[in-house]
DNA sequence: GGACCATGTCTAC
DNA sequence: TAGACCTGGTCCC
């Protein structure tokens, strides 16, 4: 279950194993039969990302569009591919690797100008480079230095920023010790500058390692030594799914309350108003 | 085997 | 703001 690291690393492992080969497209649950019929054996021409969405480009037949959601899972391996499965909506085969789709919110063919318009509804992206077009986070300054919404929603709005999730909006304001309710137009330039270039660390890490870390290294020993983690996010936090856990760094328990829509986690001691 | 939960987004009201 | 939607893992009976 992915934030926009997920989806990056995803692309980049895309490219590697399919990016010369004709490729073998097929849609075992059949919900993307037609499409898959159409690109089948082709050649793709590459794949990228913006915040959780995936493009994957197949010339002028189009673009795959594949967005997780909650639910979507990828597997990507090596040949042999297990037998498909009815739950399936795309697999992916070269000679080499095969990838496995299931449970996306959204598997579609879409075209250049269909694309260019989820960019363009999509704020900055962490992971993007710096000059994309439109990848400029002095927009997504814009937008929270006038809001009167929480800092905590703002994060998770992908108009605003694309690619943070809930892991990464309740660790980066954990890491500038602030406060999840405080509105976006209370904010500093200088905490909003801090938070972009955390943001931006945190997610290459995350792309690289294929997985969240937070946790400081000189914080690491005091995170080892307390409560062993339960969620399955897979690295190093410092608030995310630990409630009534006692903070690594000051021991006081770590709170959570639904915000909007989703869990929020938080150290009262740490992230102060 | 069933209830419940989960890193998300869209739509109807 | 509530509900729908997509699937899999975990827990409990």
């Amino acid at each position: 279950m992915p934030e926009g690291h997920t989806i990056h690393r995803l692309a980049q492992d895309l490219n590697h194993r399919f990016a010369t080969e004709p490729v073998r497209v097929a849609s075992p649950q059949g919900r993307f039969g037609e499409s898959a019929a159409l690109l089948d054996g082709q050649v793709t021409d590459g794949a990228s990302a913006h915040g959780k969405h995936l493009f994957a480009g197949f010339g002028d037949s189009g673009w795959i569009h594949v967005h997780l959601g909650l639910f979507g899972k990828v597997a990507l391996g090596d040949t042999p591919a297990p037998p498909p499965t009815d739950t399936v909506r795309l697999r992916l085969l070269s000679d080499t690797s095969y990838m496995d789709l299931r449970g996306p919110t959204t598997c579609a063919l879409i075209t250049g100008p269909e694309k260019q318009a989820i960019h363009e509804r999509l704020g900055p992206d962490p992971l993007r480079p710096p000059d994309a077009p439109g990848n400029d986070p002095e927009r997504a300054w814009a937008r929270i230095s006038r809001s009167r919404t929480t800092v905590a929603a703002l994060l998770m709005d992908q108009k605003i920023i694309a690619g943070v999730g809930n892991v990464y909006r309740a660790e980066v304001l954990f890491r500038h010790g602030i406060d999840p309710y405080r509105v976006g137009r209370d904010l500093t330039r200088a905490e909003w500058d801090a938070i972009w270039a955390d943001l931006v660390l945190l997610m290459r890490e995350g792309v690289r390692h294929n997985r969240i870390d937070t946790v400081r290294p000189e914080h690491l020993p005091e995170a080892m030594g307390r409560a062993p983690r339960v969620d399955d996010h897979g690295g190093e936090v410092y608030v995310y799914r630990r409630a009534t856990m006692p903070c690594h760094l000051c021991g006081t328990e770590i709170r959570t309350a639904p915000l909007a829509a989703r869990n929020l986690f938080w150290c009262p001691g740490c992230q102060r108003a």
